[in-house]
DNA sequence: CGCCCTATCCCCATTTCTGGGGATAGGGCG
DNA sequence: CGCCCTATCCCCAGAAATGGGGATAGGGCG
């Protein structure tokens, strides 16, 4: 009865993810949950280059072991067909989708040929993306020749969703600062304003105050978190919440 | 039997929500669904400024009407503490769980006692973040002095997940071609040095180029998004996930 | 009352960013 | 081969930000 085995496995799973502690239990977790679901792979990734990113980025997967050299040599994580699908969409796709969600190049083909060479046939891959983060996803792959569970799909999409989750949550999402500094609501304003791209002199105009006491709270924001410049003030501001992307981007 | 009516309910969900070609018949779904799920209201919506927003922005919703023109009067679409909560995580998330993602403002929980005092009790948000386009989230709620149905969850991730995107297709998805902007290895790297609050002589000597080299590759960068400031190109590429905050943060 | 905070405005000099122009070299692709 | 992209370097002028100084006014608190 696959219906009832689906919720069983989800609860097994979410069990498991939460208990888990470090990157090894996810893995095991993942591992157990893939076979469990139909699928032979999985991949819980941050789509960046890992030989160049340091230690924040996740990676935890079981791929063949010539597939994830020859993905290293080329240096894909930025790059590779299906990372790049995954920010067309909030939600999983099966891989032969991938060509609906984004204009595949004649070097994507050969990527996805050569996965296929290594052992690496279909797969479904759930995004993750949070703002102010690395872009990730949490894909499961069957071996060349096989079908993806279609029924199982649902299943997956939640079981990638959970384990991007707790793979933030393990690696350390970012914590609310207590201590972090606090901004009047003027000097609030005018770094709202400037984060969206405004002089002083802009600002000024939209505020209905001088210039130079736009850049007066400026500075004083810049003082209070001790930051040279106003980009990196930004920054600290948005991760802080003192001001959020939406109201950055709003018309 | 609960287990095999949450399964039922999704299937039912899934099937109106892939058939729906308008809003209106998508909320129609929702509103079926969240009934079943256990929920009184639920929101999907674009987090924009609606006074202010086009056509393109999305917000379906069954809320109280009096609770919605509170809502519009102060234009929360983009500073509402769930929306804004809904940016610090990739699954969904109770609105217990709200101070635990973001710092509270006194504002904010007078946005949440003005909520309750208008029918809106507790509930479940369910992020959505597409890198290049506005964040959105869909929300279930329930009413004031009744209780998050906890069982069905997992149902309302997947619900809120599968809703969002059925939304993004019926309001028209960006085509192939539409994509965030990319930046050079190189640019990359001279964004995340300003972010981090470098000037382009300090930059230049980290990077071992001349400053002019730094100033072009910022400069190259600001022209790929289109935005006349290094303040918000750092946001955009943050919010892109081209650079994440332990990127910035790390030393 | 004095002190501190917030908001507002002004001045100066220097550094940094922005727009605009020029250039070379190497690699990939049609 | 020509074209485009990426990386690198240079120049100029003017706008914008930064550091540093000055000031007033109003409100809250000990």
């Amino acid at each position: 009865m696959r219906t009832m085995s689906g919720l069983f496995i989800a609860r097994e799973f979410f069990g498991l993810a939460r208990q888990a502690s470090t990157n090894a239990d996810l893995m095991q977790a993942l591992a157990c949950v893939s076979i469990s679901m139909g699928f032979d792979y999985f991949a819980l990734t941050h789509h960046v280059d890992f030989a160049a990113a340091g230690h924040a980025a996740v990676r935890l997967h079981n791929y063949p072991d010539d597939w994830v050299a020859w993905f290293d040599a080329r240096r894909l994580g930025v790059s590779d067909p299906v990372h790049r699908a995954s920010q067309a969409t909030s939600i999983g796709f099966t891989w032969q989708r991938v060509p609906e969600l984004i204009r595949l190049t004649p070097v994507d083909r050969h990527v996805l040929d050569c996965a296929r060479e290594r052992g690496i046939g279909d797969g479904f891959t759930v995004p993750a993306h949070v703002p102010g983060e690395a872009t990730g996803s949490c894909s499961f792959a069957v071996a060349t020749g096989r079908c993806v569970p279609f029924d199982n799909l649902p299943l997956a999409q939640l079981t990638g969703a959970f384990a991007f989750e707790a793979a933030r949550r393990i690696n350390g999402t970012r914590s609310l600062d207590a201590q972090a500094p606090t901004l009047t609501e003027r000097q609030r304003d005018c770094v709202l304003w400037m984060a969206r791209g405004k002089t002083d002199w802009e600002i000024a105009r939209i505020l209905g105050l001088s210039q130079e006491t736009v850049t007066q709270h400026l500075k004083q924001a810049r003082e209070r978190y001790d930051v040279p410049k106003r980009s990196v003030l930004a920054v600290r501001a948005l991760f802080d919440g003192l001001i959020s992307f939406s109201d950055i981007f709003r018309r």
